[in-house]
DNA sequence: AGCCATTCCGCAATCGATTGCATACAGCCT
DNA sequence: AGGCTGTATGCAATCGATTGCGGAATGGCT
């Protein structure tokens, strides 16, 4: 186990004070130095393979150079992309980020929270928040740079970059629409959710503005975004005597368990029933009969959360928009079809 | 920006000196007080909101209680339940995790190796070394801890959890066998990986046990683990007058292009040319014909490395053990079927 | 009552880098 | 030549937590 080279090692080796070593690594300090001392330092802390301890610059400094990161679940396939947009600027800028995993349990973001507090990150992306979410507030509230992303936290000035949720399920309701449904049922998120809420608020606007029939039982309310949520949802429409002849999704999971449910129920998508999705995560163009959707950015709003953080960490006077919203698509699959004639 | 409670804050508060309320926040300390002062410290702490500065404690300790993943690229779907597992073994621990993205490109290794260790990582997980990778092995050689997982550093003594893939491997081309194939081609990983290396040795054992005729053109190099790679391996396959029956893909998505490209060939997957892959990535029970391929632990290796790499870090003098092997499973669907008669 | 052993806690150094302030030296001007 | 400005570098405190060492106090024992 070598020890590692400090600064003092390097005063001591080339003849002059730490204070001077570490000016002359600094970008900033190098102004008041001799560029002949400057060089001196810089092959000498190359040659002796000198690394910085950002244990203790970030002691003194108060920046680690780290952000925390926080989703629901990283094998969930519609967060690596986020992740990974985020990762790349934060690695450009030199940041590196510490992923925690909330699984949507208030409990553990707590835990998590904390972990990522006690390690002195210099901001938070939280792709995990709740609607209500009180922890990441606190966490705001401190003074701690904080932005989510694909969620926003209601009643808050958290600055949020996330998709045209509306828009996108005004495409989808449209797109029904126009392929002559007239019963389109809703399978909502869990509301406590921003996403799910606006979606859900977006499908009965849209729906109002085309003046369709919604009842009640148009709209069933998912408790998870899951497949399993999916098939138990879609089991209640198709067993409702309002026979939708489609079913808009809150998201791309919810749609692959609908429409298994239906094909269990020996009924055929889109022959019978069309199904629309939300996100188009990755495999989704493979798997029959090929999800109809809609397209978000995910790399795109992880990459655009990092920069807003990044501005926020360095420069705390820095105006920051409060909501930022990318566009979002329709990719058509072939998961709608035009009704049956009754 | 409300300034954190430290040590000193507590000790002010209660009339004690620093040196008491750290041994009293402290498991260990603990015994060298009385029980009284050590609750009357817990509750100020608790009462004031402190929070340990890790940064701070590590500076002293030389411990972070953090440690690295290196993977290849989070939004491969190989990766997220490894780092998963990893991740939940660590958190339970009390460590958290800082997650790099490699991209396998080694000038990229070497930087993030360096952003983690500046960092102070207590150990490293890495899930995206290279059969001969010098800048992991000289981590390892400074006595810092690394477990590889999923893949093996050759000719070093890092430690490592893997799959059984050679025996993978042979489940598969006897499982081809059995179905009656005899003209198996294999579409064989980047060589400068160990499963690849491995897939392949066993490959061309497992034809060798078997009696296979296996001319040259059976074994197709692809240069990266994807579905482009797939697709041009497969092609060159279609093309040879070998007239081959059966594909055995080094990993699933290389196995995905090569159905692909049968499809474009206006042949089908299983009915002319049977595939298997390896992995069993998700989603692909969902994909047609099915891709029979060897199920891994992602989970479980990833967990496995984690519980190694504490057991280094808390323990330098433990017992490692060099291998650590996971068991496989062939998963049958679709894609493959007897060959037709000549 | 006196002495020793223990227990409990404070003191101060330490980890490595940063930075405001002090100092020394050079050069320039008159 | 003297003084002044300015620049290049050194000094030392600091960030917050940990820990070896030493000292005080307590209790027990004879």
């Amino acid at each position: 186990m070598t020890k590692p080279i400090t600064l003092k090692d390097i005063a001591k080796e080339i003849g002059v004070h730490v204070s001077t070593v570490s000016r002359a690594l600094d970008r900033d300090g190098q102004n008041s130095l001799t560029p002949e001392v400057v060089e001196r330092v810089r092959k000498a802390a190359e040659r002796m393979g000198y690394r910085r301890n950002r244990l203790a610059s970030g002691l003194r400094t108060k920046r680690t150079m780290t952000v925390g990161v926080m989703i629901p679940d990283i094998t969930n396939t519609l967060f690596p992309p986020i992740v990974r947009g985020v990762d790349r600027v934060l690695e450009d800028a030199g940041y590196a980020s510490i992923i925690v995993n909330t699984d949507g349990i208030a409990e553990r973001e707590e835990r998590l929270i904390d972990a990522l507090l006690e390690r002195g990150v210099d901001g938070i992306i939280d792709a995990a928040a709740y609607q209500d979410d009180p922890r990441i507030k606190g966490v705001a509230d401190q003074g701690i740079p904080v932005v989510t992303v694909n969620r926003q936290v209601g009643n808050s000035s958290i600055p949020s970059v996330v998709n045209d949720d509306a828009e996108g399920v005004r495409l989808a309701l449209n797109y029904l629409y126009d392929k002559g449904h007239r019963r389109i049922a809703h399978i909502a998120g869990p509301q406590d959710l921003s996403t799910s809420i606006t979606r859900l608020g977006a499908f009965e606007a849209a729906a109002k503005d085309l003046v369709l029939e919604l009842p009640p039982a148009a709209t069933i309310h998912s408790t998870r975004f899951d497949e399993e949520e999916g098939r138990r949802c879609a089991e209640e429409l198709l067993r409702d005597s309002w026979n939708c002849t489609a079913i808009l999704c809150a998201n791309d999971r919810l749609a692959l368990g609908a429409i298994d449910q239906i094909a269990r129920h020996g009924l055929s998508c889109p022959d019978d029933i069309s199904v629309t999705g939300f996100n188009d995560v990755p495999f989704l163009d493979l798997i029959p009969p090929g999800l109809t959707t809609i397209r978000v950015q995910q790399d795109a709003i992880g990459r655009l959360a990092a920069e807003l953080l990044l501005k926020m960490v360095e420069d705390s006077t820095a105006t920051i928009p409060r909501t930022t919203i990318l566009p979002v698509k329709l990719i058509e699959r072939g998961s709608v079809a035009a009704p049956k004639a009754d």
